[in-house]
Formats: C-alpha cells, sequence, structure tokens
RNA sequence: GCCGGGGUGGCGGAACUGGUAGACGCGCCGGACUCAAAAUCCGGUGGCCGCGAGGCCGUGUGGGUUCGACUCCCUCCCCCGGCACCA
C-alpha cells in the first residue's frame, strides 16, 4: 500500500468478511441486558438499485446505531421489505413480468448493493412481507381485529381510482384529491369494503403523541388528521312528524341567531319530513348534487345553494320555528349531517343566507367595533345581544351556560367530533395479502380458520386490467373453497389488504422473524418494545405512523402486547433533491450513488453524506465536497499510520513535556471533542460531531506533523491516547476506516466492542478563561483571568484593563453583569 | 383561512436554558515543497472605512423588552409541508 495513502475498495470488503464470519451483527435478543432497537422504515424494492435516498437515510441511521453499541447498548438493527404492494403488480401488467419473480430479483439486487454499506444489520432476521411466512402473520393480525369487533365490512362512499382500480384509504388521497401513487382524481363509489375501526382510538392516539419524542412537526400533523373538535349536539324536533333533528355546533352561544337549519343532501330524515308540495323539488336537488363530484362540492368558490323543505323545526330555547333547508355544503359525513344556520356569525352561513334572501340575525357584539365589517360573519367573541336571558353576557361564558341549560332540559349534550375516518383496509388488487374471510350463501362472513392460514396468493393469474376486476376476481380457482363452518361451496373474499396492514406490526415480527408457531413471541415484545429509535420519512406521517400506534393499542387490548405505542423516539431524515427537484426517472435528475461509492469508498460516501446536509433538513445534492471528506479521511489516516510505531508491543513510551502549551492545546481538543461528539451523535446531528472530531484532526496534525518534527517536546502517552481516542471516535463515522485503524493499533476487532471514549470535565474546565468586557453592550476587549475569580474581581479588573479606564472615562460605572467564566457588562 | 416548520457570509451549514454571531468544511486569496504539476502542509477570508491602532454596519422587515437579542414579545413580508364549506 502507498506509503500516503489507503485504499478504502481494498479495505472496505475485507473488513466486511471478517465482519461476517465473526457473526458480529446476530443481536442476542434473549440475552441482551440493554436493549436497544434501532429501526429503520423498511425499503420498498420497487426498482434494483439504491437511490441517494437510502444511503443517505440508512448510512447516517447506521453511524447512530453503531455508536449506540460502542456507548454499550445491545442494538438490534434489523432490515427489511415491504414488498407487496402496487408498483409492482403495475409493472407486471406493462411487462408481463409478474411481481413475485420482480420482487426478488429487486430484493436479492437490494440486499446485495446494502451490503456495500458496511451497516449492522442483522441479516438473519430480515422480512419480506410478500412470503407466505410474513403475511401469514398479516392474516392472523386481521382476524383478531375481526373477532374483536375491530375489522368490519360495510357499504359506504368510498374513494376509488380510476386508474389503479382499486379503493383507496382517506390517507392515500392526497392534495386536490388525487391518487397518492399515480396523481391520477379519484373518485367516489358506493362500495362495500372491510374498514379496521381505528375511530375507537381516536381519542388515545391523539392524547398518547404528548409523551413522544417525535418532531413536533409531525406530532401536529397527527393532530390535524384526527381533528378532534368539541361541540354540542342539539335537538330539534320537527311537529307533525317524529323526527327529531339533530345538529353539531362549537358555538352553542349563538343559538338566538339561529334563522335556519341545513341538512346534507344525503340526510336520512329528509324524506319523513320533506313536505308533500316540496318533494320534487328536493327530490331534484338531491339528483343534482350526486352528480356533482366532491371536489365540485366541497369547494369554497362555489356560490352556495339549497332548497327549503317545507318542513319547520321547534326552536330549543325560544320555541319558534325555524325552516329546514337542504344545503349541499353541509356534509353528510361529518358531525351530524345537519347545522344550525347562523348567518350573522358564521361566514359559509352568511353567504348561504345572502344567496337565499334569509334573515340575518346578530347575537353578539365585537368588543372591538372595526372587527365586525358589513359584508362579512362576525366569528370571534364578544358580548351577547338579544338572548335573553344570556344578554348582557360574555359569549364565552353563554357558551358554557346553555350546554348545561340544554342539557339539563335534555335537548342537548356535549360531545366530541373527530376528522378521523376509519381505515378502508381492502384493495381490489393482486399484489397483496389476500383477505382471510370466506362468504358462504347460508353462513355469511367465515373468518378462515388459523390452520388453513396462510390464504396463499396463487401464482397463476391473469393480470391485464380487464372489466374491473381484479387477478383473484377472476381465478376461479382462487376463489372456490368449501365454507369452513358448513362445508357448502363458498367464495374466497376475492380483495387484498393495504399494504399499510404489512407494516403496521413488522417492528413485532422482527423479534420472531423465523417463529412459525406464532406471529412474535411475547416475552421478547416485552423486553424490546416500544422501539428505542425509530427513522424514516415523513411521508408516513399519517399514515404509516399513525397506522402501527392503532395496530399496537389494538394488540395490547388483544393482550398480545404490553405497549401503548411503538415508536418512543422518531427522527425524519430530510429529503435530498436535485436540482432543486426531487429525484425522478421522469425528470432525469437521478443521482446514482454507485460511481461515488466506487471512486470514494462507502466510508467517504457516508461521511459526506453526514457532514455536508443537516441530517433534517437535506437538501440539494452538490457533490463539491465529497472530494474534500475522502481527502479527510486519509488525513486521519495518514496521522495514525504515521505514529502506529508508538503502539508496536513493548514500545516505552518517552515522557516528553506533558505541560508545555501545545500539550495542553492537544489534551484540551481531545476532551472538547469527545464531549463534543457524544452529545452531537445523541442528537444525530452528524454534521456537527464530524466537525468536532475535524478539530482533533487537526490539533494532531498540528501536535505531531506527519513530516518534519515539531519545534516542541512531543509526550507520547498523550499522542498515543490522542489517537485512539481519534479512532474511536471515527467508528461510527467511517466504519471500515476505523476498523483497519483499530488494527493499525494493535487492537483485535472490533472497534464495535471497543467502548466509546469518555471526556474528564476537569480538564475541560481550565484554569484560565477568556472573558469579554463590554462597555454599554458593545465588546472593546478581553482578558484573561484565573477560572471562577470572585465576581467583585472581576468587575474591578475589567474596569482597569487594557483600554477600558480610557472607554469609561470619568463617568461613573452605573452598573456591571458578570456571567462567570464569560464575560462582563459594564454600563455608564 | 387554520396548524406546523423555516428565512444567518459567495456556498453547505454552526451557535447549549438571552452572554464575544459565522464553529467545521467548500470555494477563493497568499505562502512552503517542486524544474513544473499533482498530492501534501501552513496562513488569511462577513461587509464597509482606515497605512495602522481601530471604528461603523450586519442573522427576512419594522418596532419592543434587556446591560446585552439569531435566541424572548408584537407587526408585516417571503419560502416549505399539512389540513380546509369540519359547522
Amino acid at each position: 500500500m502507498d506509503e500516503t495513502r489507503y485504499d478504502p475498495h481494498q479495505i472496505e470488503p475485507r473488513w466486511r468478511r471478517v465482519w461476517e464470519e465473526m457473526d458480529l451483527f446476530r443481536a442476542d435478543l434473549e440475552g441482551a441486558e440493554r436493549p436497544c432497537y434501532a429501526l429503520v422504515m423498511f425499503a420498498y424494492p420497487s426498482g434494483d438499485r439504491l437511490h441517494v435516498g437510502h444511503w443517505y437515510h440508512y448510512g447516517p441511521a447506521d453511524s447512530w446505531a453503531r455508536f449506540m453499541r460502542m456507548r454499550g447498548f445491545d442494538v438490534f438493527e434489523p432490515f427489511g421489505f415491504d414488498a407487496f404492494g402496487l408498483p409492482a403488480e403495475n409493472y407486471a401488467v406493462r411487462t408481463g413480468v409478474h411481481p413475485r419473480d420482480s420482487t426478488d430479483t429487486n430484493v436479492a439486487n437490494m440486499v446485495a448493493q446494502l451490503e456495500a454499506m458496511g451497516a449492522m444489520w442483522d441479516w438473519d432476521r430480515t422480512l419480506n412481507t410478500s412470503q407466505p411466512e410474513y403475511y401469514r402473520w398479516t392474516q392472523w393480525l386481521f382476524l383478531e381485529l375481526y373477532e374483536a369487533g375491530l375489522a368490519y365490512r360495510k357499504a359506504a362512499p368510498v374513494w376509488w381510482c380510476p386508474t389503479d382500480q382499486t379503493v383507496l384509504a382517506n390517507e392515500q388521497v392526497v392534495g386536490d384529491n388525487v391518487c397518492e401513487r399515480c396523481g391520477t382524481p379519484v373518485e367516489k363509489r358506493d362500495l362495500t369494503q372491510w374498514f379496521f375501526k381505528i375511530t375507537d382510538y381516536a381519542d388515545e392516539l391523539l392524547a398518547g403523541l404528548e409523551g413522544l419524542e417525535w418532531p413536533e412537526r409531525t406530532k401536529a400533523l397527527q393532530r390535524n388528521w384526527i381533528g378532534r373538535s368539541e361541540g354540542v349536539e342539539i335537538d330539534w324536533p320537527v311537529p307533525g312528524t317524529d323526527a327529531v333533528v339533530r345538529t353539531f355546533t362549537t358555538r352553542p352561544d349563538t343559538l338566538y341567531g339561529v334563522t335556519f337549519l341545513a341538512l346534507a343532501p344525503e340526510h336520512r330524515l329528509l324524506d319523513t319530513i320533506v313536505a308533500p308540495d316540496r318533494k320534487d323539488d328536493v327530490e331534484a336537488y338531491r339528483a343534482g348534487s350526486r352528480r356533482l363530484s366532491e371536489i365540485e362540492r366541497s369547494s369554497t368558490e362555489k356560490e352556495k345553494t339549497g332548497i327549503f323543505t317545507g318542513a319547520h323545526a321547534v326552536h330549543p330555547l325560544t320555541r319558534e320555528p325555524v325552516p329546514i333547508w337542504v344545503a349541499d355544503f353541509v356534509l353528510g359525513s361529518y358531525g351530524t349531517g345537519a347545522i344550525q344556520g347562523v348567518p350573522a356569525h358564521d361566514q359559509r352561513d352568511w353567504e348561504f343566507a345572502t344567496a337565499l334572501g334569509l334573515p340575518i340575525v346578530k347575537v353578539i357584539e365585537p368588543d372591538d367595533p372595526a372587527a365586525a365589517a358589513p359584508d362579512q360573519a362576525y366569528t370571534g367573541h364578544g358580548t351577547v345581544v338579544d338572548s335573553d336571558p344570556y344578554t348582557g353576557m360574555r359569549s364565552e361564558q353563554m357558551l358554557h351556560d346553555v350546554i348545561a341549560e340544554l342539557a339539563h332540559s335534555g335537548q342537548g349534550h356535549k360531545t366530541v367530533n373527530y376528522r378521523l375516518r376509519d381505515w378502508l383496509v381492502s384493495r381490489q388488487r393482486y399484489w397483496g395479502a389476500p383477505i382471510p374471510i370466506i362468504h358462504c350463501p347460508t353462513c355469511g362472513e367465515v373468518p378462515v380458520p388459523q390452520y388453513d392460514l396462510p390464504v396463499e396468493l396463487p401464482y397463476d393469474v391473469d393480470f391485464s386490467l380487464g372489466a374491473g376486476k381484479s387477478p383473484l376476481e377472476r381465478s376461479a380457482r382462487f376463489l372456490a373453497v368449501d365454507c369452513p363452518r358448513c362445508g357448502a361451496a363458498a367464495r374466497r373474499d376475492a380483495d387484498t389488504m393495504d399494504t399499510f396492514v404489512d407494516s403496521s406490526w413488522y417492528y413485532f415480527r422482527y423479534l420472531s422473524a423465523d417463529d412459525g408457531e406464532r406471529p412474535w413471541d411475547r416475552a421478547l415484545a416485552d423486553k424490546w418494545l416500544p422501539v428505542f429509535q425509530y427513522s424514516g420519512g415523513i411521508e408516513h406521517a399519517v399514515l404509516h405512523l399513525l397506522y402501527s400506534r392503532f395496530v399496537t393499542r389494538a394488540m395490547r387490548d388483544l393482550g398480545h402486547a404490553g405497549i401503548d405505542e411503538p415508536f418512543q423516539r422518531l427522527v425524519h431524515q430530510g429529503t435530498i433533491t436535485s436540482r432543486g427537484a426531487k429525484m425522478s426517472k421522469s425528470r432525469g435528475n437521478v443521482i446514482s450513488p454507485d460511481e461515488y461509492v466506487s471512486q470514494y469508498g462507502a466510508d467517504a460516501f457516508r461521511a459526506y453524506l453526514m457532514f455536508g446536509f443537516s441530517y433534517v433538513e437535506g437538501g440539494d445534492w452538490k457533490d463539491e465536497g465529497i472530494r474534500a471528506i475522502a481527502n479527510w479521511l486519509q488525513r486521519v489516516w495518514r496521522i495514525v499510520v504515521r505514529h502506529q510505531d508508538l503502539f508496536r508491543p513493548g514500545r516505552i513510551l518517552h515522557e516528553g513535556d506533558p505541560g508545555g502549551e501545545a500539550a495542553r492545546t492537544l489534551l484540551l481538543t481531545r476532551h472538547r471533542s469527545v464531549k463534543g461528539a457524544t452529545e452531537d451523535l445523541a442528537a444525530w446531528q452528524f454534521n456537527t460531531a464530524i466537525a468536532r472530531i475535524m478539530e482533533l484532526v487537526n490539533a494532531l496534525h498540528h501536535y505531531a506533523p506527519v513530516e518534519g518534527s515539531p519545534e516542541h517536546d512531543v509526550h507520547e502517552p498523550l499522542l498515543a491516547e490522542s489517537l485512539e481516542t481519534l479512532v474511536l471516535l471515527m467508528g461510527p463515522i467511517a466504519p471500515h476506516l476505523a476498523e483497519e485503524l483499530w488494527s493499525v493499533l494493535g487492537r483485535e476487532p472490533s472497534i464495535v466492542d471497543a467502548p466509546w471514549p469518555a471526556f474528564d470535565p476537569a480538564v475541560l474546565a481550565t484554569d484560565e478563561v477568556t472573558v469579554a468586557i463590554q462597555v454599554n453592550g458593545k465588546v472593546r476587549e478581553e482578558m484573561r483571568v484565573p477560572r471562577d475569580l470572585p465576581d467583585e474581581e472581576v468587575k474591578a479588573r475589567a474596569s482597569r484593563h487594557g483600554r477600558i479606564p480610557e472607554l469609561l472615562g470619568d463617568r461613573p460605572v452605573r452598573k456591571a453583569i458578570v456571567v462567570p467564566n464569560k464575560l462582563v457588562s459594564l454600563v455608564v
């Protein structure tokens, strides 16, 4: 090897082989004393090559795991594949390559590539959600939820993607109501589908966020998605019928301002209450609103429309008749599907009343008269008017009191509404876990018995997108089955599960990846869960992350788990873009990591990704700094190799002068670097951690240059210790290089089991400190003083120091503030 | 409109609970080594003024609190993400 350079292409594969032979990364799940479950989100095997995003996510995550292992934790770092899903099936439709085959090929290629990263993944416990050994337990999960009443089938208006020919969960409809996968505008269809009852857990899922160490924005997204809203349901009897219209409002303090009620066109009481002479008109309006797409109906641009039903309801407090209208701006899917119209204090109601000529009655006077605009509703609080007996009261107070009155008279009650809907899990597609239900003409829905799991996907199916029927629906062989209950000819459910079901429980399965008897071992789950540290993209904030939280809680209630939350700590890696846009084949801006890795090595590429970006921010791809990082690794290698003789067995280290200024600086830098790197790695701040290590490397090169000799005595024990510290600090940053240097120091592999260096706060607390002196808030001088000098003495010295007397002149010091060991502020 | 995050040198990015803004690196400038180049090593580098000592300005805008503000409070502007006729 060249005396001045190391070759990553030689040492990286060599050490990976050694690690594998040592079986170094296989976790002892049963015997672990300090479990640290370091989990990265599944990879999706849609292509066969790794992209920059994989390296950016997984490299630093592995560096963090290595750091934890060196700190003495029993780290479990598994890796697996979310292998079911639409892209593989769409690929099959286009090319005829079976998803089973393309998926297996992609997974194999990705595993081979992932190995080049040198991460500590425990490949003995890898998972692939498309394998029967895995999805058997996904089906088990479904049946557990089904038996508990948490999985149910119902007819409902659901989102349908015409391109992908399947229904979607609400969470998969994004932006302007388009399909999350393919971007096609989705439409509403009335279909019978399977749902998971996530709404049963809405309150828990909201409250549970408080205790999680997650990024605030992710918690905010979930809060927003769950959409809790406290309000009141009020009953409005309709005289002459049995009907009682129930409305939901968050502002019962505006009850005296109600001038109409409005029902959603799909409201079930409509037929009961509509006046005979209005029937045709109302029916026409309903038909018209059904023709409108959800997008058109829910557009704020659209002018408000509605039609009078001819019916009136009785106001619960005034007993006066209130006209009942039908209006399509009222949604059947939220609240009670009916609202109280208060035009003076709700902007939508105001627009409706204005468009249809309904009266506007003001009942709240704003505190600031300027807040009341003549052409819109006033939605704030203020003083109640024209609402005897509440007139004159604060509206906040009335809100509280009127709820009590309504509750007392049985005309209303407090309630909570959620935006969250149940999780629609069935998909009319092939490449997913079949729903383990059999439809029998006599017995109805019958769960597949446990001993018949898995319900395997047939290999031989027709992928053409025909006649709105999925491949399974057209597979007579798959569908035909005898009813497990009565034995009669029955039919399998032809739908498969949303792939988010597969990934909603995999963190349990990793712990028992090979277990053929049960989904997971409860004792191991109790020991290892919740996941110590989870990492992955923020795009799953309301999908995977919310579903997993629901599944964990459901499993807890069914006695399969002892935890409330699956992921205690969470970080999101940022996105690496290219020329300002997300990388994609269609944009032609994909950056391939392969060339960089083959040019500079895996360590350099990983280190560059950690140093060049702020991990959670990401940023636009640039490679100007990668060469510098590669050079820096050479610089690290060079300084260690230059002094390797210090570590020769039997070598007696020459003591030199331990007290010199140069030695002092190196010692200080060493301890400062350890402190900084330790704190920053713990916080996933890789860029600053590396910056601190760079400072140590610079200090070492100053203290004991690679070429020539220094002007001062070299204290060899100090130099040796500092070099060892450097190698250890490099352990998580450049794993192959660090392992190589560890052996250069004459140590046995592996460095991952060497203890992380400690720092001594006493060393960092130098005897002398530099104190800044401010005069009227501006820094004017600096002075060296003994550490922890009493404040009075610091003030006295400061006012005598350098130019300070001159700057003060004969003005008396009015005030002096001392920040111990940092600065003095003199005010004149 | 509501919720969340953000705006710091030419660039990527630092700055703990208010305490010397710009760590570390890139780029650039200068120097050493070399016949020369590469590699390596050393030094400088926010802007303006000044020969210099030094001074003034500076963290999106404008104000406030404070001895002292990137940090706290208020106003506004811009960017990113989410939600949105949710009553």
